[in-house]
DNA sequence: CCCTGATTCGC
DNA sequence: GCGAATCAGG
């Protein structure tokens, strides 16, 4: 255990894939996950043999400039991009939505468990800003809102306490006691 | 100046 | 293997 935010596991190599597959830029990637800055996405990205999906030496990459949002306008569907050299795993949207959430700490539960607490009934969260990718800083709440893959992806956005990826509100759900982890309210 | 990925190169 | 620094471009 003890896995900061470095070291690339097995499921973050896989969500690695699953969003590079999936249109979103090195530095989307590397913000989204956290502790790894876009260079170390890139690098990662070239030696899994991955590269090859924007052009090198421009900037059609830039294409989501026009739109802030993180989206991948159609995901899996139109391009024959995705079958011609990713795997690109199916039909787990869930569970890319949880794995985007930044190095596990110590006291994170199961990510299905956080999938659980994610997706329960919203009571009152603390008004989310709702930034996307682009707009996050260091010290704001980067818990996952929606769909990576979706257009309206983004994340909480709140103030948090330097050194702590989410707001207060998220980081009790996050960081749950392993005793009391019953009662779990969502965002 | 913002961004993009590609590559190099020291660790 | 890893990723910062650098490169090359939009």
């Amino acid at each position: 255990m003890s896995e900061a935010g470095s070291g690339w596991s097995d499921e973050r190599v896989e969500l690695l894939k699953k969003l590079w597959s999936e249109g979103l830029s090195a530095s989307q990637i590397a913000t989204a996950m956290g502790g790894v800055t876009r260079n170390a996405v890139i690098g990662k990205v070239h030696r899994l043999g991955l590269s090859g999906r924007a052009k090198s030496t421009s900037g059609g990459a830039q294409k989501p400039r026009k739109s802030v949002s993180v989206a991948a306008p159609r995901a899996a569907t139109t391009n024959a991009r995705a079958t011609a050299s990713i795997p690109l795993v199916q039909g787990n949207t869930a569970l890319a939505a949880v794995a985007v959430a930044p190095e596990r700490p110590q006291g994170m539960p199961a990510p299905a468990a956080v999938a659980a607490v994610a997706t329960s009934p919203a009571i009152a969260a603390p008004e989310s800003q709702r930034v996307t990718i682009m707009e996050l800083r260091e010290n704001m709440c980067r818990w996952p809102m929606g769909d990576p893959t979706s257009a309206d992806f983004c994340f909480c956005g709140n103030r948090t306490t330097p050194g702590i990826p989410y707001c207060t509100f998220h980081s009790r759900i996050a960081y749950q006691p392993p005793e009391r982890r019953r009662d779990r309210r969502s965002n």
